[in-house]
DNA sequence: TTATTATAATTTGAATTCTAACATTTAGAA
DNA sequence: TTCTAAATGTTAGAATTCAAATTATAATAA
């Protein structure tokens, strides 16, 4: 079914774009300027503590060698720490400070409010079927692991 | 439904991990070096020649500013054109040159026969559903606007 | 007509990200 | 043990992208 995959491949080509068209308009107001990429490590952090460089590297979509930098930035204002984790030396577990946590929180509700009122546009039937399709290729990831 | 709407939200989240983990390892070899934006720019310039910059910046992801730099690359490249269109004189149209629609073409096979590899992993009814899902989120994506 | 506002693309310097090389540590094989 | 390969994170310089101001054109109102 080679057909199928490259179908598949037309689409995925448009996701882009369909998270653009949400996020459209979006204004985060926090206490620190923030880039986009320090407010996505702060929200995955928000969700999951603890976990090394390169997980949240991957989760942000940057390189090894990029994150660092981000992490430097995040740690210079204060809103993450690097902690040593004792089974490996060469990780790194990336937590949140107090202020960290604070702002992070604000950030994840910017974006469920923001996401929530495009949506909101849907009328209930589309609403739902799009949370479906959304929930089966999230579920997707994972079989592909 | 905001509960919905607050769902939704933390699944499209997790989009870019999708197309991440989709996307990952794939090879586009081209006769000249690209960066991605200019491949994305090509691929989308071989589904829809002579629309505007302001179009395929959106398309790209890129701020006009942004795409500016990657229309002169390109230009100086010699895989694309600017037409001027005659009856506004602000825009340009792209359009692809020999070479350009040549190279086009490679890097668009390359990237449906990686993502087809890449889903032939799924069983036909997980393959088929997540073509579904993903027709579901994309037709949405008129809705919205 | 003229003035005003909006749109398309460009420019510039600052900020961010990438690529490639590196040091350190771990895992596994010989 | 020792060797080799892989994984983690960092570094440095090049490449890319951003934000904001600018120019030119178009659309609209006065």
């Amino acid at each position: 079914m080679a057909v199928v995959g490259e179908k598949v491949a037309e689409l995925v080509g448009m996701l882009p774009m369909f998270t653009g068209t949400l996020l459209e308009g979006i204004e985060i107001r926090t206490p620190i300027k923030l880039s986009i990429s320090e407010e996505k490590t702060l929200m995955f952090l928000y969700k999951h503590e603890g976990k090394s460089m390169t997980a949240y590297s991957k989760k942000v979509g940057l390189t090894r060698g990029s994150f660092t930098a981000v992490a430097d930035r995040l740690e210079d204002k204060g809103l993450i720490e690097r902690t040593s984790v004792c089974d490996d030396r060469r990780k790194n577990a990336l937590i949140l400070t107090k202020e960290g946590k604070s702002i992070a929180k604000i950030i994840d509700r910017c974006f469920k409010q923001h996401i929530a009122s495009k949506v909101e546009l849907l009328d209930a039937e589309d609403l739902k079927s799009l949370k479906n399709a959304l929930e089966t290729i999230v579920s997707t990831i994972d079989k592909l692991k």
